[in-house]
Formats: structure tokens, sequence, C-alpha cells
DNA sequence: AAAACGATTGAACAATTGTTCATATAATAC
DNA sequence: GTATTATATGAACAATTGTTCAATCGTTTT
């Protein structure tokens, strides 16, 4: 007979210990999920550009990010409207162009850890 | 009539010397590609839990795996082959078990600046 | 007014993703 | 030998993704 309420009980973990101990310190899964969604903001190469051409500079338009970038401004945009609903980028309207810069400051260290990560290689 | 070789010339931009000056710094498109697929790597909450345990525990096995992080040996197990695939974990077979660690000593910073950044908001 | 411009949007599409289920492999126990 | 265990894998599936294309919305210019 199964114990109710764990499908997977610590009594069949090969080193209990280590389990109970690594258990302890798990984070929420709320935590775990928005960990996942940061770096996931980043884990498409447009986005990335984008990021870094705002490390770059602080503001940007649109069809100079799709100058620098080289792709369309459609995709640009649509892209920007990912940054902006995961809150990574902010932005200014003034008359018909929309000034981008980077509304999460910590995201520029993870950023930064990260292409250092890369640039190691 | 258009430039050749270049879609979307400078003489479009809206602040040349923006453009200019960040064209200079971008990086190459793979490196872009590397970047994001570091990041992709940490992207999904079942990956990120394995990181975290591997953060925890030098080596663990994957029936404890899953018991840690409570879902089926099958979805660790092809979780860790995304994650061997990435160079970010390597394994050590004894017997029938499998121990899993993380091969990427930078992923450790990383990881960590993607949680400091997760638990300061 | 119309035309041009920068940006946004929705629909469509192929491509990728993560899990589940069933099966397979390989090592150990009986 | 068979049975059991730990892990790996392939197929299937729904869900999500990123781009393109066309159309649209505001704003500015003429």
């Amino acid at each position: 007979m199964k114990k109710p309420g764990s499908h997977k009980n610590l009594l069949n973990s090969v080193e209990k210990a280590k389990v109970i101990s690594v258990k302890k310190k798990m984070k929420t899964e709320k935590c775990f999920q928005y960990l996942a969604e940061t770096f996931k903001a980043m884990s498409d190469p447009t986005r990335a550009k984008i990021i870094y051409a705002l490390c770059q500079e602080d503001e940007l338009c649109v069809s100079d990010l799709s100058s620098i970038i080289e792709t369309t401004n459609s995709a640009i945009s649509h892209q920007l409207r990912n940054l902006r609903n995961m809150k990574l980028v902010k932005y200014n309207k003034v008359g018909k162009m929309a000034f981008y810069s980077l509304d999460d400051k910590h995201i520029n260290n993870l950023f930064a850890e990260g292409l250092r990560h890369v640039e190691e290689k």
C-alpha cells in the first residue's frame, strides 16, 4: 500500500540524507518559475542582441535597434513587447518614436556574467 | 535604387552615431547564439531545479533527483540529457546507477546571480 | 486634405519544447 | 535461468515559440 499525499516518498531514496538535506534547501515552485522566466528572457538570440545593445546605449529607438541587429522592425517590436511584459525594458514615446531602455538594473549583471561565461570558452 | 548587400543601410538610422557605435561593439552571431543557449539551459523550471539541487550536492543519482524535484524519472532523465548535451552536467556510471554533477563550473556563478536577482524582488 | 513615417499588432506558419507513456537496456538479486 | 531495479529512449502529444506578412494606428510633413 502506498503512503498517501506523496507519490514518491523518501523511503525509496538511494541516499536519504542527501535527499532530505537538499529538499530542505529547495526554493518554492514560484521561485523556480520566476528564475526560469528570467533566464528565458535572454534565451533567444534576438532578445540577447537587444539587451546587449541596450547595455551599450541607454536609449535606442525601434528602427535603430533593427538597423543594429539587422532584422525587421516587426520582429524587433514583437520581441520588445516580450521584454516589456517580462519587465526587462521600458520605453519612452516621443512623437512617433519609441525609445527603449533597460528597466531592470539587475539584468545588467546577469547578462554580463553570461557574456563572461561565453567568452571564457 | 537600393544599395546592394545590406537591406538596412545606415542612412536610414535615426541616430547614426549611436547606431555606428553600437554596431562596432556588436558580438558575432555565433556569440549571441551561444549566449542564448546558455541562458536557455536554465530557462525551464525542471532544469533550474536540477541545477539548483546539484549546486547543493556534488553528486546525485537520477532517482534521488526525481525524489527531490518530485517528478518522474523519465522527465528528469530527458532533461538530464538536455543538460548533458549543453555540457552543463556530466555523469558517472556506477553499476546501474548514474551519478550526475555539474560539469561547467562557471554555471554556478551565473545561476547564483540569477537566484540573487529573483530573491531581491 | 493626403502622403510618409515609426511603431504596433494579429493571423498564420513552421519549428521547437516538455511531458507522458510504453518500451528497452543493462546491472543486480533471487 | 527469471525477476527486479535504475536509467535511458522513442513516439506521440499539446503547448509554446519566433518570424513573416499584411494591415493598422498615431504622428509628422507636405
